[in-house]
DNA sequence: CATCCATATAGGCAGTTGCCTATATAATAA
DNA sequence: TTATTATATAGGCAACTGCCTATATGGATG
């Protein structure tokens, strides 16, 4: 059951949801997505971090960038769960925006604060 | 996005997952929950109005007692992801032994603190 | 009516959360 | 080496959570 409430204590949190969204649309660094959710570095950094002690993602460094991606899971479970609820969030119009926005964004363009 | 948080929010808590199996397994009523989950009888009829607040679940006045059941859900991905949940949680140790106590309580014979 | 009983609500308290600003860290570039 | 840049971490703060005790509510019964 901790397995279970660890998840969902993880993904009820808008701003993690949407981090899941755009992780799923490709790969992300901190910068990107702060600016596609519009707060600050280091809450992304934190998010991220939660994110990945529960084992949703994963990163790898790219020179000064940690590009943040989705961890391949193999438990059958995590990985139903995680379809529905993607599923059921492509649905949601912010969530649209996201994408759309992490799609077309260039990391060497967005303004540093 | 709201709905989909809103429901992570209510089930990512380890005491509301095990209310929710056990109102699966039969209409309870408050003093058996409190009885199971060894919690006090206010709490949890905290947790049953968060989860009423929800919509997941219903509840249906019997003389004194109140019975709590699940609310029957007809929007798909809410129905999915609920019924994901509880084929995970039911390989659970304490789920299973949740199960069986609240199916063998008598709400006659709990004793009154 | 008055009493009893199951449940609901109010109020308090410690622990957690999510955001912020300030600063540290680590990789790159000059 | 020193400066720059992206990210991580520390510390603080207001809001929220989940539990408790005390008390209110409302149906059932004498």
């Amino acid at each position: 059951m901790n397995k279970v409430e660890q998840i969902l204590k993880i993904l009820s949190d808008k701003n993690r949801l949407r981090i899941y969204k755009m992780l799923e649309a490709k790969r992300c660094c901190v910068c990107e997505i702060a600016y596609v959710l519009q707060i600050k570095q280091p809450s992304v950094s934190q998010h991220l971090k939660k994110m990945k002690d529960a084992g949703l993602i994963m990163s790898e460094q790219e020179g000064l960038w940690t590009n943040y991606y989705l961890t391949p899971t193999s438990q059958p479970y995590e990985k139903i769960l995680l379809s529905v609820l993607s599923e059921w969030l492509g649905s949601d119009e912010i969530i649209q925006k996201d994408i759309e926005q992490i799609k077309s964004v260039d990391r060497e363009m967005i303004p540093k604060e």
